[in-house]
DNA sequence: GCTATTACCTAGACGAACCAAGTATGGAGC
DNA sequence: GCTCCATACTTGGTTCGTCTAGGTAATAGC
């Protein structure tokens, strides 16, 4: 997997996954794992400081909780979070279809 | 349009423009935008230093030219540039799908 | 005791895209 | 003659997202 072409989706990708009920890093990783069909594999470099990140612009907030002795830093998209995920969907929609017109693919969606 | 998105697909659209016959770094730009919708506004100094890349890695050859008293700076797909296009067409889909597939979003490919 | 898995964090490296400035020609308007 | 705009290429330095690689720590299986 080419890490460049990640570039501004990753962010996207997370709120996703936090828009269908809160969820903590390593949760998030396999979500998208296996929701992407294997093909991202998140890392933690990556991860927690776009965690932090979302989390500073208060398009997420965090809860402590405790698992079978592990703890476990929860996210939660907040009203904020919903409307960015919005926004990015939308981005990457046109996005996708530009890049699609320069390749001469046209793409029907469903 | 968020600049992080183009992240690696930049180089992609500029060998797609030169598959089509060699071409120059302000006539690439054009073609980009114009293929894009308007969208893809190449900048030069993401451009030149692409060109100058994509050079060194031999997918592309170059040519000094004149017209009308301007020199343009002709690039050509190589054989390898041909090659490498059509594996990064091939990342580029799988890639979109990938995202689509977490974005719960299914595209029927036309 | 060792290793794998779960779970989080972060400093520093890397690299692609950008801004901004420079060089240079031709044509249009004043 | 002068300015401005479009054409056309180059490059130094900045920015910023991702990754590598290291650390901490608990549980389970061998």
């Amino acid at each position: 997997m080419d890490t460049k072409l990640l570039n501004g989706t990753l962010e996207m990708m997370m709120l996703e996954v936090l828009s269908q009920g809160p969820s903590y890093g390593y949760e998030i990783v396999q979500t998208v794992l296996s929701r992407s069909g294997g093909q991202f594999e998140l890392k933690e470099g990556s991860l927690y400081p776009a965690l932090h990140r979302l989390e500073r612009q208060k398009l997420l907030s965090s809860y402590w909780t405790e698992h079978e002795g592990r703890r476990r830093k929860y996210y939660k998209l907040s009203a904020a979070g919903r409307k960015a995920l919005a926004a990015r969907r939308q981005e990457w929609q046109s996005f996708a279809q530009g890049v699609n017109g320069v390749l001469g693919l046209d793409y029907g969606i469903v």
